[in-house]
DNA sequence: TAATGCACTGTTATAATATAACACTTATTG
DNA sequence: CAATAAGTGTTATATTATAACAGTGCATTA
């Protein structure tokens, strides 16, 4: 049975040509927009964790997060990180991937959808994958059982081409 | 699309009426087989671990556990249930939810496949499902992108139906 | 402009989850 | 029985996350 082929599409995070220039502007831009049509303010500390997160495809622990945050000059006490990335979460702006503890910024915030990803478990970079489809098999099996669901963890670990080609 | 209406199945964990008694014996049978056949041992400790998870169907905090250990005559220090949940993890006795830190026990240990969970953040139920038919898609998208997939992490939180019904 | 209120940040302390390292005991096997 | 491996006891500590309260600064409106 291969009904869904097609239907899931991952980001290029795998894929080391993409211009990650690109990926940083692109959530920078995001965020404004989302903050101004929400009435948030994106403040300094929340634009620099938004940068962190954002370095590379790879989710990065609170705790990673903290050293840069002093060294921009910024008070680097664990309540401090763990508030923007609450405040950025609650945006849509980043995710945070429960099998690994870690953060990481979201693709596409402009357009919310159930999301899952796919992480490497030797270069730990994650590529975000769009679940709405799959989203049909959730709701009929939640719908036999009478269940609502509300939110939604996918995580598949594995190994991506390149490391695997390392590997063999 | 409803294309996979029908593929995937819960247990009946949200139903209150099921003999549970005969969850926590067909877990203990299960477990006996599973380490003659691998030539492991299921210790005093590991089978006591195993019926505390299976007290219920709700996914347990590895320091909830504890006190129990210590009732018991055990150890209670916190290496002791971690050995004894490692290896019955490994074992595919008892899956771990990752967004709730806790473990559940493994309701289809003897047939093996991908699993995820709908887990009722009222009454913390949570419901094994074989996503076994999810696979096809996830496979299709790792496949494309060439991601050799080895983990699968699928956790639903929503309200389960008693749970719907009393809060209305 | 002064007063007020509220969102944000600083700070200290601690909770909750998990593992490292090493000593000791028990079971298994040759 | 001796040797080895597997399991357990014990202490300490790492890692992740939150509680609680004080201070600061900006925004609104009187």
């Amino acid at each position: 049975m291969d009904l869904f082929a097609g239907s899931l599409e991952a980001n290029n995070a795998f894929n080391s040509q993409h211009n990650h220039q690109h990926c940083i502007s692109s959530a920078l831009k995001s965020a404004k927009q989302l903050c101004k049509a929400r009435g948030q303010r994106l403040t300094p500390i929340r634009e620099l964790v938004l940068r962190l997160v954002w370095q590379s495809h790879k989710p990065l622990g609170a705790y990673e997060l903290l050293p840069s945050l002093a060294e921009a000059g910024f008070n680097s006490a664990p309540p401090t990180i763990y508030r923007a990335l609450d405040f950025l979460q609650e945006l849509g702006l980043i995710h945070r991937i429960a099998s690994m503890n870690a953060f990481i910024g979201c693709t596409n915030p402009d357009h919310p959808h159930p999301s899952g990803f796919m992480i490497c478990k030797v270069c730990k970079t994650a590529a975000e994958l769009d679940t709405s489809e799959l989203n049909s098999a959730f709701e009929s099996v939640a719908k036999r059982i009478g269940f609502a669901i509300q939110d939604e963890t996918v995580e598949l670990v594995g190994l991506c081409q390149q490391c695997q080609e390392l590997e063999a």
